[in-house]
DNA sequence: AGCACGCCGACT
DNA sequence: GTCGGCGTGCTC
């Protein structure tokens, strides 16, 4: 028996780590990155060790004596605590609520039953397998050149793979993983790859391709949807090495595997990879940081990389890896239309948002039996409803937002707090009973078309008609069955799927993003015309037949974004963007971090953020003026920001540390948290 | 963040 | 008389 203080990071917004007092047994001596369930307040906790020392800075009188190490799980590497730290570091959060909420659930529970058993039925599961490829396609020249280009490469390289859609980014992958899985037999290491996807569900194509590829290996699959039973095995799976493949969303990127040899993350420019509450990271970035500190290969997927991926790879700090033509056979790149809907002569007829010439095309598919997708991004039936007589329209009580008309379910909705009140058989104001739907949604698009094909089936696929587990690809499997010629949707389609009968894509409304006040919507509105456009079908012109057609409605024919989304050019618009943002002094030459603030009241939020911007001294730093947020009220919450920025991310990180340090022992009414890298201000 | 303690209003 | 409102303070 020997006594020691171990040094336990818990999950408290408390930035220190917590000693305890403990008696190792003999033969039993506690590890760094064991887990440990201590004493902590009124309650029992499990922490994660992160120094075991002779000596406390505390009288010993204040310390407890830790309840259980958890010896049969084994430790957490150095180098997965070095991740969680820098996480911590970098969106300035201790290190505990970055290293102990995206374990298993299991794993932090206070009685281990559920722990062992897993442990024993992974222990049956057997050692590592041997990685033998199942069959594999042949690659066309490009994507031959990437995968080669890949397999030579052991050290950290971050590789942009770009391609479009139907280019066999995919394929590229596989071949990837191959490689680094074959390799155990030369040096004995059973290799661990992760592969990073934007939202699992969208993706079981991926998880498919990956076993069927790899069948004698084991495959973990990591992301919100599991069980918690699942969760752990699919964790320890991980963690122990067993997992060779590990699949998962941007939580994922957290997981522990003592074998990684390679990360891929694929569409990397998604904005799902940023996590938006809690601890807002970047799983693309800490990535590329993970892979660097491995000195391990990095490839980043994308048809439309993100713009801090394109100026590393302007600057050479990237390598791109490029797949020009699209890999299945006779596919060609869908011609891109607009349809103008400004033209004074001759005027486009529009019927409830959807132009006469769209209709038409349509009409035409539904003749030659083949399918087609409208995209709208909004669900609902309208995002308004007002009185002519009055000019009342349908506020939300508690947010700065329009509720939406639901007509189905005949009421109001909010978007953003959720509210929910049937529709006003009349003007709340003025007694008027004739209020009218304003603008369209996917239901009144999907109400329109029912009117003018009667005949026609259709289908409408957004979060309000997938609410149902498992409903929405169970509509996706329906429209890949041909049971459907129509299909409506919001951005819940444009990822993932292509559909081989789909030759017409049409786009409703893209125009509010051309416009936006936030610099970034250019960016995203692009990628997703780019996405959604590859959902028509790859295989649709065999035959010499009809050519996959999307067809853009827009009042702004003439904006630079749609000449190169016309002509699939990225490169020309990334650059003069890029160029935009420069001269702006935009991410990604400046580097930010918003603080937000949010009360009941918009001055104390505001007043906060004035004392905050007042409270240290900001030398090389430009601290903006706090203002309310666009949408300024939710659920009865105001909320307001203030920006800061540097061009310099050391010295921005240098003034962060210093600023919470001050900011935290402040005293507000104001709830308030700080985003590093924030996507949408 | 939890969670307990503590000190004032309407109810079986 | 007590149930419970949420303000304040502490966590090795």
């Amino acid at each position: 028996m020997s006594e020691c203080i171990l040094k336990v990071a818990l999950d408290s917004p408390l930035d220190i780590s917590f000693d305890y007092l403990w008696q190792a047994e003999e033969g039993e001596r506690p590890e760094i990155g064991q887990l440990v369930l201590v004493p902590f307040a009124h309650r029992e906790v499990v922490g994660l060790i992160v120094g075991i020392e002779t000596e406390s800075d505390l009288p010993r009188d204040k310390l407890k004596t830790a309840l259980a190490v958890r010896m049969q799980l084994p430790p957490l590497s150095p180098a997965w605590i070095a991740l969680c730290r820098f996480a911590a570091e970098y969106y300035q959060r201790p290190l505990g609520e970055v290293a102990l909420p995206g374990l298993p659930k299991n794993l932090r529970a206070v009685k281990t039953v559920s722990l062992d058993k897993a442990i024993k039925k992974l222990a049956k599961a057997g050692s590592a397998q041997t990685a033998t490829a199942g069959d594999t396609p042949r690659l066309n020249d490009a994507q031959q050149t990437a995968a080669t280009s890949l397999a030579n490469t052991r050290e950290f390289v971050p590789t942009l793979l770009y391609g479009v859609t139907g280019s066999g980014k995919t394929e590229v992958y596989l071949h990837a993983v191959a490689q680094v899985l074959a390799r155990e037999k030369e040096d004995g290491i059973p290799a661990q790859v992760l592969i990073l996807v934007p939202e699992i569900n969208l993706t079981p194509q991926l998880e498919a391709n990956v076993r069927q590829r790899f069948p004698e290996v084991m495959v973990a699959t990591l992301h919100s949807g599991l069980a918690e039973g699942e969760r752990l095995l699919h964790w320890l799976a991980a963690h122990n090495g067993q997992a060779r493949i590990v699949l998962g969303t941007r939580l994922a990127i957290l997981s522990s595997m003592p074998h990684l040899k390679m990360i891929i993350v694929d569409e990397e420019h998604d904005p799902s990879y940023k996590q938006q509450e809690g601890l807002r990271y970047s799983a693309r970035d800490l990535a590329v940081w993970r892979a660097h500190q491995l000195n391990i290969p990095i490839v980043l997927g994308s048809a439309t990389p993100s713009l801090e991926t394109w100026q590393h790879v302007l600057s050479g700090r990237y390598r791109k890896l490029e797949l020009r033509e699209r890999a299945v056979q006779d596919a060609v790149l869908p011609k891109v239309g607009l349809i103008d809907l400004e033209r004074k002569a001759p005027r486009e007829v529009v019927t409830d948002g959807i132009s006469a010439s769209l209709l038409a095309a349509v009409r035409k598919r539904l003749e030659r039996g083949e399918q087609s997708l409208l995209f709208l991004n909004r669900r609902g039936y309208a995002p308004v409803i007002h009185c002519d007589a009055c000019g009342w329209i349908s506020n939300c009580t508690r947010c700065s937002a329009f509720m939406v008309l639901h007509k189905r379910d005949r009421r109001l909705r909010c978007h953003h707090c959720g509210l929910e009140q049937r529709i006003p058989h009349a003007c709340p104001d003025c007694g008027n009973v004739d209020l009218k739907p304003l603008g369209q949604g996917t239901q009144r698009v999907e109400e329109t078309l029912h009117g003018i094909f009667p005949d026609a089936r259709i289908m409408r696929i957004d979060a309000d008609s997938t609410r149902l587990k498992g409903s929405a690809q169970q509509a996706f499997d329906a429209v890949h069955r041909g049971e459907v010629d129509i299909l409506i949707g919001t951005q819940m389609v444009a990822k993932g799927h292509d559909f081989r009968n789909l030759t017409l894509v049409g786009v409703l409304n893209p125009d509010t993003a051309l416009f936006s006040h936030d610099y970034r919507a250019s960016e995203r509105l692009f990628a997703q015309l780019m996405q959604v456009a590859g959902r028509a079908g790859r295989a649709a012109q065999k035959d010499g037949g009809n050519p996959a057609e999307v067809l853009i409605q827009t009042r702004f024919p003439h904006h630079p974004l749609f000449a190169a989304v016309r002509v699939h050019d990225y490169d020309t618009f990334a650059g003069e963007l890029l160029e935009e943002r420069r001269q702006a002094n935009f991410p990604p030459f400046m580097y930010q971090a918003l603080l937000r603030a949010e009360a009941r009241e918009l001055q104390t939020a505001l007043d906060f953020l004035h004392a905050a911007a007042a409270c240290i001294d900001h030398d090389g730093i430009t601290v903006n003026d706090p203002i309310p947020m666009t949408m300024t009220r939710v659920a009865n919450v105001d909320r307001a920001q203030l920006l800061v920025e540097c061009p310099s991310r050391p010295v921005l990180q240098g003034f962060l540390k210093d600023w919470m340090a001050a900011l935290r022992p402040m005293k507000t009414r104001a709830r308030w948290s700080l985003e590093v890298d924030p996507v949408d201000i």
